[in-house]
DNA sequence: TTCCAGGACGACA
DNA sequence: TGTCGTCATGGA
C-alpha cells in the first residue's frame, strides 16, 4: 500500500489518457490500472489499485498478481509515484486558476485530476499515429503496429504486450506500415526516428533533464516532430505542466465550449501564456473536460 | 459531398 | 517567412 499525494482521483486520472477499450500495452478497469514494466532486467505486470479516497489516496501495488517483496516494493516506489504524477502540486494549480471562474469551475469538476505519464518512446510513435487523425482511428493503428512488432506477455489470462522496441520498428519495412493504412509520411518517419534512437543520434533520455523549451526546440529538429507531437509529447509523457499544445484540435474544441470564442492557435497560445508553468494542467482540464459528459 | 479529427512536410512565392 | 497542396481514414 502506497499513500499519494492528496488530491488525487485515480479512476479519473488513469481514464483520461485511455480512450480505448482495446488498448494492448496496458489494461484498465475502474481503480485499476496494469501494464508490463521492466524490474531487474526482466518483465514484470505491475498492476495498481486504488485503495483510498481523493482527499487520502492510496493504491496497492501488485507484482505479477502478488504482494511485492520490501526489496521490490522500493524499487517500484519511485515507478509507480512517476506514473502517478505523484509530484504534481494540484493545490498550488487550484489556487492559481481560482482567479479565472470558467477554469475554477473545471478544476472544481474534475477535482483529483492529474496527468499519469507513460514511457517516452512509446508515447512518441503514438502521438505520430495521432497526427491529424481521429482518436479512434489512431488507436486502430497502434493497436496493427503493436500486434506485428510487439512483444506478447501473458498475465492472469491476459495477453498485455511490450511496446515495440526503437529496434523492432527500426528494423522495420515502411511498407508494412502502409499496408497497415499508415500514411507514408507517418510510416516514414516512425522507423527513421527508430533508426536515429538505434544509431544514437536521437536521445530520448536526454528530455527529462532539459528545460521545456529546449525540448521542444530538440525534439522538433527531427523530421515527423512539429511542434505539435513536441508539446503533447511532454505533456502526455512527462507530465510537464508548463507546456500548451496550442494546434491541438482537442484544445481549441475545449476553449469554445468553455468560453464561447473559438480561437485560433496564436491566440490560444496567447490565451495560455498567463498560466505560466501551470498551462499543462490548464491543458489537460480543458482536455478532460470534452469527456466531462461521457 | 464536404469538412474535420489530439499535424507535418515540401514546394513555392 | 508565410501559404498551400498533399497525405490517410472514418464519422458527422
Amino acid at each position: 500500500m502506497l499513500p499519494l499525494k492528496p488530491p488525487f482521483d485515480f479512476a479519473r486520472s488513469i481514464r483520461f489518457w485511455r480512450r480505448s477499450t482495446g488498448e494492448l500495452c496496458e489494461h484498465t478497469t475502474v481503480g485499476v490500472y496494469r501494464r508490463v514494466v521492466l524490474l531487474d532486467n526482466r518483465l514484470v505486470v505491475l498492476t495498481l489499485r486504488s485503495s483510498g479516497v481523493i482527499d487520502a489516496p492510496i493504491v496497492a501495488v501488485e507484482l505479477d498478481g502478488r504482494a511485492p517483496e520490501p526489496a521490490e516494493l522500493a524499487q517500484l516506489d519511485p515507478v509507480v509515484r512517476w506514473l502517478l504524477g505523484d509530484d504534481t502540486d494540484l493545490g498550488a494549480f487550484y489556487g492559481s486558476v481560482a482567479t479565472d471562474p470558467p477554469l475554477a469551475g473545471l478544476a472544481g469538476r474534475l477535482y483529483g485530476l492529474r496527468a499519469p505519464r507513460a514511457p517516452l518512446w512509446e508515447t512518441l510513435v503514438w502521438t505520430i499515429c495521432g497526427q491529424q487523425i481521429s482518436v479512434a482511428f489512431a488507436y486502430v493503428l497502434k493497436e496493427r503496429l503493436v500486434q506485428r512488432y510487439g512483444e506478447p506477455f501473458e498475465a492472469g489470462g491476459r495477453t498485455l504486450y511490450r511496446f515495440p522496441s526503437p529496434d523492432a520498428l527500426a528494423a522495420a519495412d515502411p511498407a508494412d506500415l502502409t499496408a497497415m493504412q499508415f500514411s507514408r509520411n507517418k510510416a516514414g518517419f516512425i522507423t527513421d526516428l527508430a533508426q536515429q534512437i538505434v544509431s544514437g543520434r536521437f536521445d530520448l533520455d536526454r528530455l527529462p533533464e532539459i528545460p521545456t523549451n529546449d525540448a521542444v526546440a530538440y525534439l522538433s529538429s527531427f523530421r515527423g516532430i512539429g511542434p505539435w507531437t513536441a508539446e503533447f509529447l511532454l505533456l502526455r509523457a512527462l507530465g510537464r505542466t508548463d507546456v500548451f499544445p496550442a494546434a491541438d484540435a482537442g484544445l481549441r474544441q475545449a476553449v469554445t465550449r468553455l468560453y464561447g470564442t473559438r480561437l485560433a492557435e496564436p491566440a490560444l497560445r496567447a490565451f495560455a501564456g498567463p498560466w505560466g508553468a501551470w498551462r499543462g494542467l490548464v491543458a489537460l482540464y480543458l482536455l478532460a473536460s470534452l469527456r466531462d459528459d461521457e
